[in-house]
DNA sequence: CCAAAAGTGTTTTAGCTACACCCATGA
DNA sequence: TCATGGGTGTAGCTAAAACACTTTTGG
């Protein structure tokens, strides 16, 4: 492995020091929420993934920025919410193993290895549209479901559990199933999207009367497909 | 006006650049919903209280600190509900118009005109057990009713209208009453209390009845007044 | 015609609103 | 005893859950 030069590295001058923001990327697919997960170069560590705040950049637009490197999609919902902000949240230990694993030498007190606080948001993104992209030091970037995640680096995992219940408690405000969805789509297939992000099973019918009453939709030709049963409509989000 | 030492101001080397905390501290006092607002020396300049984070502190401790140092009480309800990041939200030059109010001369590039990403929280406490202290910058921390807020500056505005709403959304959720009361209380003082979060009227009989069977309150033995009426009981949250 | 999935109608239930009523107190 | 504020009971409305029923499709 040959020694890289640090100079590759964000550069301190460009940033925000001790910023950094994570985001929690929820798809939905085979009836499962699903997060991207990278996995660092050569140490079997796993991350959100997440980025640095330009010194001339708004928060929202860092987030925004790596969220399209590293999906290749525009227009993404997003949301902010929560900081994490404890002092031993963020081990220069393990920044440092990253970065050697990665063939960098980082000099003592190189502001990676520093102490960070971090801005966390989620978004939503239709599965089907993204083609993962690691970034420099990652491996690979992978969908896991929610409940079968590989075990994170530091808070990582508060940071997703905080991130699901915030989903949660925002399914019914926020049209939160129709950035997880493509345009069109069954009732079938929203009723698993709301059963997998609340983990429990919604009865049909009701659920049905739910949304439609909600006037959140617009119902379109009916879909037919191969199966030995009545054809569905087709729905999408309104506006 | 004497020229002060700009090393009398907060030290970088103690702190995090670019990082602070607003704190917007909400008491209840003649049926209305109060925030704490400072008023800078000689400028005419109000704000919320706000600080910075130390470099080996956690982010919560440091609201905690603030807290404690403007108005004297320790153990008060925090929550944090946003992080606020735009670029162009800190003014450098409103920053400087304050330090040179109070005989301050900094320098060009002084770290406290430079950009600044604020994590915003609010506190709910008990009104009647607050002193407040103005900190050196301030002539005078005094309470304003929310809807009666004198011109903030920068996005403290922003910050206040969006602490209010995270406050309704959560009434019902987290014993929000319980922090604003003094230990003991009436069901009328409560529900003022909701009213005026809410900003709305509650009908009396069915408020009593929610807050009841919720079972978030023990009752304890009636209130003696001078009023020509039936006494009230006195009731108190549970744990 | 049958099984499976989609869609709708109907009954029951639970929670909330409105309002009537009673109680306690001091003037 | 009356005015005022505190506390409870109850009828009526509405939204949601449970369940029965019909429809549509391929085999």
């Amino acid at each position: 492995m040959k020694e890289k030069n640090s100079k590759d590295l964000p550069a301190l001058e460009c940033h925000i020091p001790h910023l950094a923001y994570d985001s929690v990327i929820f798809g939905y697919h085979d009836s499962e929420l699903h997060i991207l997960i990278l996995e660092y170069h050569n140490s079997g560590l796993y991350a959100l993934p997440g980025g640095f705040v330009k010194r001339d950049e708004n928060l929202d637009d860092a987030v925004k920025r790596g969220l399209t490197e590293r999906t290749g999609l525009r227009e993404v919902y997003l949301e902010q919410f929560s900081t994490f902000g404890k002092v031993n949240r963020s081990k220069g230990r393990v920044m440092k193993k990253i970065l050697e694993a990665n063939g960098y030498a980082p000099e003592q007190g190189h502001w990676l290895l520093d102490r960070f606080i971090s801005v966390a948001y989620y978004a939503l993104l239709d599965h089907s549209k993204v083609t993962p992209v690691p970034d420099a030091l990652s491996d690979s970037m992978n969908w896991y479901p929610v409940d079968g995640l590989p075990p994170l680096i530091m808070d990582h995992k508060d940071i997703v559990k905080k991130a699901v219940e915030v989903l949660r408690q925002n399914l019914d405000k926020k049209l939160v199933g129709s950035n997880l969805l493509p345009p069109k789509f069954t009732m079938r297939a929203l009723q698993q999207v709301y059963e997998a992000i609340l983990g429990e099973k919604l009865t049909r019918t009701n659920f049905q009367r739910k949304i439609l009453s909600a006037d959140m939709v617009v119902r379109h030709e009916k879909q037919f497909l191969g199966g030995a049963h009545k054809a569905p409509y087709l729905y999408s989000f309104k506006s």
